[in-house]
DNA sequence: TCTTAGATAAGAATAATTCTCATATAAGAA
DNA sequence: TTCTTATATGAGAATTATTCTTATCTAAGA
């Protein structure tokens, strides 16, 4: 797997420590975490990173395709690092969102989406959002 | 279907015109629209109607069941007045949502799920998510 | 018609993000 | 290794989006 450097320079972007500090964050959190968790990781180890290149550099990044945005309805920006096909527990408790991945599940929905044919949309991309809770299973 | 009063009176709520006008726009404005567009639509005709009281009355049918929050990836909040089970559809040119209803789809998720049983992960909602673009088809 | 619990207006406050511009610096050239 | 300069950053102001506060208004039951 790349490392943090080797994926900025295959970018083409320097490399700087501001970079690499937000490029750590986003491995370490790995909770698709919000902007505002994302500031505060970075200012325990770098207090003299300022907030506005954090942004700059999270929009450069997801507008490298090195990260991407994620949906909620929480009107705060959060950020995926993995980029490998995949989907998302949104657990409805704790606000934690969870990766889900499973190559069968990609195959049905594109197998159904091929058949039915959106009638004058160009499908790109193919997102599940379960919404739910851990471990307290409901009796129904 | 339901007058816009009797929502209100069915969920509990007094019927005031403040919360007429944001329900009429969210009738009106049929595209997910976001906090700014349903306060530009009302205060057209409602330009004493303070932002902060539609901010209010939004968050209060919210609470009650009445619309719901869209899930995007853009820091902002969209409201969706269609409670019925639906997917949406995320044009990636124009920012618009549109929604996708497909009870084939339904049940195919749902025995998915079923069958697979996301361990420890209690299910209330499957949300399908699709990025596309309209009519300039890919050539793939 | 009166009463009052709850709703609203207005704008201040807060939160989240973007912008500006002087200064700093990554990295290629010499 | 030093120099150069195109690009990056800091700091905080500005903007945008949303929430809070409280005096006043009002929906609807009595």
């Amino acid at each position: 797997m790349y490392s943090d450097k080797n994926t900025l320079i295959s970018v083409g972007l320097k490399i700087t420590p501001q970079r690499i500090a937000v490029m750590e964050a986003l491995h370490k959190l790995k909770s698709h975490p919000s902007a505002e968790m994302i500031i505060s990781f970075i200012q325990k180890s770098h207090p003299h990173i300022a907030v506005g290149t954090i942004y700059k550099v999270l929009d450069l990044f997801v507008a490298k395709g090195i990260i991407r945005k994620v949906m909620t309805d929480k009107g705060v920006m959060r950020y995926d690092s993995v980029l490998d096909k995949h989907h998302h527990l949104y657990c409805s408790e704790s606000g934690e969102i969870i990766d889900y991945v499973d190559e069968e599940l990609d195959v049905l929905l594109k197998d159904y989406f091929e058949r039915k044919k959106v009638t004058g949309f160009s499908i790109e991309e193919i997102n599940l959002h379960l919404i739910g809770s851990y471990n307290k299973k409901k009796k129904e």
